[in-house]
DNA sequence: TATGAATGAGTATTCATTCAT
DNA sequence: GATGAATGAATACTCATTCAT
């Protein structure tokens, strides 16, 4: 029982440090935050963070791991296919947009940022994200297609657009565009609208 | 003409090492690559950089520099709008993917990486290239709209939506995803069917 | 009280580095002299230099600080004037010569060269050593002058003229007249025999 | 005759590059300033220099040369020593602030900073100036103590008291206090009064 | 476990010097 | 001789990591 309450507040602290790397990655990049900026956030000395993580790039790839979650949350909030595919994209984007949370967006900032130049973590965040999504949207795609109630026949490209119109949303927000922020919540709708009109057969 | 020799020496110089920059850069990343990676590569000394660059911020923003004149080929380029709507996507989308060479890729990842986390390099790459690409694409759009050849009303949402669709393929290929890489140039036609069946009246 | 451990641990070696630094810039002087130097002289790593000072700057700045030091202590041993001008002149250079122990010696060699061509230090300088030492002498001599214990009324130049002396021997030493040197004790007396020689009425 | 001239030139361009290293030197110290300082205030490029100088430490020892000049100007134009104490010690003094032109002072200026912590120059500096001017002056104090018109008979003590007067007003002038800047001009005379007061018999 | 001072490898940048033109 | 671009050694400073307390 002592076990488990010192794993417990173990696991609280880390999580506590992992969120001080979030704000602090997100704010200033990995490689020009310092432990010493971490640390701070968190309120705790250098030295303590080397408790909790083997080192920097495990601060890193700590960040990314609460992305294994978001898949699996996804997974489990994925609307059913029904014969109406234009709920269904509406659902399912909601969903997603649902879980681009502040903190989410962070994330997201720094795994694109740091993805694109680390070869290790692209590796990750390709196995661990963009391949789930696919592979969680293609099938659906498919028994749309098998049920007649949609067009394009190259679910490969199909899902891929899809997918890629919602990260290029995600950056064109985080690389600052107003309008995209601003009307952030109007695009889930958007997106289902012109998607369906393009798929629809 | 003596000067205009030392000019001209001077600039194919400079642009050697900028494009030494570029393969570093996208390579390791913009803070992983030193000074002497990017000198080794071009085959120069570490001190040549210097009487071309100001500093190594000085050679990431002329890494960039590039990028100003894609913009002003594209938008030379930009297909006039006519009353089809599908074959005018299908024109833009070819220009735009014929724009995305191997080594403007190479420019898109340290842009993309950098510009997410450097606010600074993100007001650039917004004023230089984001905005002048919605600027060029909403007007068109609205054209369509006085047509009659296009149906969804909010161009705002529109133009950012395509765009984020390139955005996020460019994204999805440069995050080693095999199928967008593989079956890239199918990527145009299919996008242009997509977007026209969405947006048909 | 363990705050106060740890804040004289810290001054100590705050301490000894500036020692370390005195020595080193005594010898090379302070552009040629490395950080590198100065640790290895002290015992060190280059970055625990760092720890005590924000650069090397600021670790000639620390050279100077106990220079203030030196003329509190001066002023407070300053002999009263009396109506011997003689004995008052012979008291005053003997202080002054107790005070010009070998590592004031490095101090002002270090000083001297630096504040030759750098004007942010020979303001601090000047204000912090020349000007008090004019200063506290200049009332002295004007004490006298009331008394009739003194000739020459020009106060303004007679007491530069004094510290001068004092300050060009100290020149010879540094600059390595070897009679200077060797005989460096003899000075007090014979500088106060010629001075009061000159004063007096 | 042409080798002549050629020498000429030659002599002419040095001198030329030494006024603008001394200029330079003055203002920023030898080791503050670069090669390419001296080059542009001189109006030349940097290699060239490399033709007139081994290299930067040569330059510096350039700065020197003259100083040979001036010790034998104050040789020949030293007053020859008579039964009047005063006049020969106000005659000298008169000699010597003549030669203290602006340009000398820089050179002091430099000489100073840098002899005080370079050995070599140190000893340069000592042998050509100090030395001499020593050399000069105790046989001329020697010959008045015989002659009976001086009392103190340490005219090693003496001899060295009086430079270091005037290299110690050298120095109050170089360190910026104003009050020995704008009065200038006075102290030949306060000087001698003041030493001839402590040496007559 | 937490701390934070010490460490020293790593790097951007400068600048004396060289040498092809 | 004059030029000034190229060179690369040298150095101040940073920061991830360690470890004694």
């Amino acid at each position: 029982m002592t076990e488990t309450l010192k794993t417990k507040t173990n696991n609280l602290r880390r999580a506590h440090i992992l969120e001080a790397a979030i704000k602090v990655f997100a704010e200033k990049g990995f490689h020009a935050a310092t432990i010493k900026d971490v640390a701070t956030q968190a309120g705790v000395a250098d030295g303590t963070i080397y408790n909790y993580f083997e080192n920097k790039t495990a601060l890193l790839m700590g960040v990314l791991d609460p992305r294994g979650d978001a898949v699996q949350t996804a997974k489990e909030n994925m609307p059913l296919p029904s014969a109406d595919l234009q709920s269904f994209l509406n659902e399912m984007l909601k969903q997603r947009w649902m879980s681009l949370t502040p903190q989410t967006l962070d994330v997201l900032r720094i795994v694109f940022s740091e993805a694109l130049i680390n070869s290790e973590l692209r590796s990750i965040f390709a196995a661990s994200t963009i391949k789930p999504a696919i592979e969680l949207g293609e099938p659906l795609l498919q028994s749309f297609l098998a049920m007649g109630a949609m067009r394009p026949k190259d679910t490969q490209l199909t899902s891929r657009t899809i997918i890629a119109a919602v990260y290029g949303l995600v950056m064109l927000r985080l690389l600052g565009d107003e309008v995209t922020t601003q009307r952030w919540e109007d695009f889930p709708e958007h997106l289902s609208k012109i998607f369906h009109g393009g798929l629809k057969p």
